[in-house]
RNA sequence: CGGGAUGUAGCUCAGCUUGGUAGAGCGCUACGUUCGGGACGUAGAGGUCGCAGGUUCAACUCCUGUCAUCCCGACCA
């Protein structure tokens, strides 16, 4: 026998009464609805925009305290908790061990690692008087700093390792604009673990075993999600995933080839155009030069001169380490200044000011060219690529026309330049990519040494020889993937719950509470399915029918038991998958037994 | 941090242009009638109109400032 505890099989059933001992039996698994606090609410709220932030409000999962911070309902916390629980049984089973640390953290740790400026703003910090002295402290963000402490501290030869470690806890960033409900806030739970190692090897072993712990959490709660090649961003590394849920409202461009399945996310996504160096041509024309008066942008020139975008080379100026560079991309594309970095082997690169753009093409912004500037250039594939194109003249309201890559100007080599763009072709097969929006709800990196190597976390190798622990960082927003779930699973009635996240895995509804018989059987068959370790919530409330569907449409629990007197006459109740149309007629009898084989059935 | 919008009852909103006793629907309380897809009737409770100044005999309404929330953008290990 199987017993449904929120996202766990146990073996048997919990004991309840003064003789059950157990510490583990966390969970009250039943619950009658008129003694537990579901305010769900018939109107849209005005504050909220997106699905998930409408359903989770109205189907009372949660509640604002102010921008960036709610309150979790017992409703909404139920399945939190559920979640929380898939995460922390597929970490363990991928061999990682849980710990708790602390959100409160000394600020030194972050100088430490350079990252209290790298974070900015974002990092929460604060001083707070103690005795005589201030002290600076931080909310953690993350906890790479706190492990690795602590790791330095207690791991000193390569037979402790490898290790990977995990908590699941609270985050604070101050998010400069929270958004989209719970979706983005600047407190929300996390799991995030780490991993240390002696050796590529080893850091390459726990990084596969966390990807695949990813994927078995994120299918076990019913999402479809997509792992996408990612840039490992400040934090630094070589390598990462991020595990995406597409979804409309998400704040991520996807990258994505339907043909191969090569996926990317937009900082990181190549583009397949292959690299091109036009052969001058001695004898074509001299671009000519064509008044642009206050044109300073592609649309203004273009519809101007009446050519398209396409036809354009635009040159943006950039600071580079320090020096100007001016980067040529095709009029119609965006620039992605990771893919320059690259390219030009800085460190940091940023958009220049106005003075420095005046001092390298010796005009205002707006009428940049790549003839004549004074400053390096590096072209992109597609720019090189323009037969007869429109550029800035390097002169106040002035535009070249006719102007031929490798005649006009010279350069040697093209690069990838740009962010990849829908129907651009592939760099793994060359078809067609598609760009999708996806909420992040897991990203994975192999972190290397960049923390161990500041914060001084070495291990002694067999010939007493000192390295610092390779390290790698693996994390899930937990209260994300929650709302993630509400935003991909709901239809116009409400949320469609998965069963393993559900806040219960069935509902009972007796249609009217005042007659004995209806009674009678609901709570029969709530305690049944009590006894037998089904959370189950029962709609007891004095409430008239269409009301109590209608709640039970939008808080969607998965399985919903309807008692009436209609259906007790025939000695049966309906029981409903809330993502089916119809209902099973199930003998008074055999409802309870029916409920469990379907759950036992769900979950195999 | 730039741009836009909104703050009036628990929720969704009207009223403001043109200053003069604070409104509706839903929800809530009581009673009655209802009872298989958000019922109906009757009687009620509930608001310093975000806050602070100013103009005025008089401000929800006009002016100034401020705070909060939402949206777009920038930012986002």
């Amino acid at each position: 026998m199987l017993w449904a505890i929120p996202g766990v099989l146990l073996k048997s059933a919990p004991k309840f009464g003064s003789g059950n001992l157990d510490p583990l039996f966390l969970f009250r698994f039943a619950m009658r609805w008129s003694q537990t606090f579901i305010p769900t609410m018939k109107e849209v709220p005005a504050d909220a925009e997106v699905p998930s932030h409408q359903l989770m409000l109205r189907s009372g999962l949660i509640r604002q305290l102010m921008a960036g911070s709610y309150t979790w309902l017992p409703l909404g916390y139920r399945s939190v908790r559920k979640v929380s629980e898939i995460v922390r049984q597929e970490m363990d089973r991928a061999g990682a061990v849980e710990l708790f640390m602390p959100a409160l953290q000394p600020i030194e740790l972050f100088e430490r690692t350079g990252r209290k400026d790298a974070f900015g703003n974002v990092l929460f910090n604060f001083e707070a008087r103690r005795g005589d002295r201030r002290q600076h402290f931080a909310l953690g963000p993350t906890h790479e700093e706190v492990i690795t402490d602590l790791i330095s501290r207690q791991i000193s030869t390569y037979r402790q390792l490898p290790i990977t470690l995990y908590q699941i806890q609270t985050k604070f960033r101050n998010e400069e604009r929270p958004r989209f409900g719970v979706l983005r806030t600047s407190e929300f739970l996390m799991k995030d673990a780490y991993s240390f190692g002696t050796s590529l090897e080893q850091l390459n072993t726990a990084y596969d075993a966390m990807y695949n712990a990813y994927c078995r959490i994120f299918e076990r709660c019913g999402l479809k999600y997509l792992p996408v090649e990612a840039e490992s961003g400040p934090i630094g590394g070589d390598a990462s995933h991020e595990f995406m849920v597409p979804a409309g409202n998400g704040e991520d461009f996807v990258v994505h080839c339907p043909a191969c399945s090569y996926a990317a996310n937009q900082e990181k996504a190549e583009v397949g155009t292959q690299p091109c160096l036009p052969a001058a041509q001695p004898d074509a024309p001299a671009p000519e030069t064509v008044d642009t008066p206050e044109a300073g942008s592609i649309e203004a020139v273009s519809s101007l001169l009446n050519r398209a975008p396409q036809d354009f080379i635009k040159t943006l100026i950039y600071v580079a380490d320090e020096q100007p560079l001016a980067v040529l991309l095709r009029g119609d594309h965006s620039a992605n200044e990771g893919k320059i970095r690259r390219a030009c082997g800085a460190t940091t690169v940023e958009l220049a000011d106005a003075a420095t753009i005046q001092q390298v093409t010796g005009a205002p912004v707006g009428f940049a060219g790549p003839v004549g500037i004074q400053c390096p250039i590096l072209v992109d594939h597609d720019a090189a690529a323009v037969t007869s194109a429109v550029v800035g003249a390097n002169a106040v309201d002035q535009h070249l026309i006719g102007v031929i890559p490798g005649t006009h100007f010279e350069f040697t080599e093209t690069f990838d330049l740009r962010n990849a763009e829908e129907s651009d072709p592939c760099p793994r097969c060359s078809r067609p990519l598609e760009i999708v929006h996806g909420i992040e709800v897991g990203h994975v990196f192999k972190l290397g040494t960049k923390y161990s190597v500041s914060l001084d976390a070495t291990f002694i190798d067999k010939e007493e020889k000192s390295h610092p622990i390779i390290m790698g960082c693996y994390g899930i927003g937990v209260t994300r993937v929650v709302a993630s779930i509400v935003e991909t699973c709901h239809d116009e009635n409400g949320i469609v719950w998965p069963l393993s996240a559900a806040p219960y895995s069935v509902q009972i509804i007796p249609l009217n509470v005042a007659d004995e018989e209806v009674m009678k059987v609901a709570n029969s068959v709530y305690e049944s399915l009590m006894n037998a370790g089904v959370d189950v919530l029962m709609d007891d409330r004095d409430q008239r029918p269409g009301f109590k569907f209608k709640d039970a449409d939008l808080i969607g629990i998965p399985l919903r038991v309807t008692i009436g007197g209609r259906g007790l006459k025939e000695g049966i109740t309906e029981v409903r998958w809330r993502a089916e149309a119809d209902a099973h007629r199930i003998p008074v009898a055999e409802t309870a037994d029916f409920v469990q084989q379907q759950i036992r059935d769900a979950l195999a």
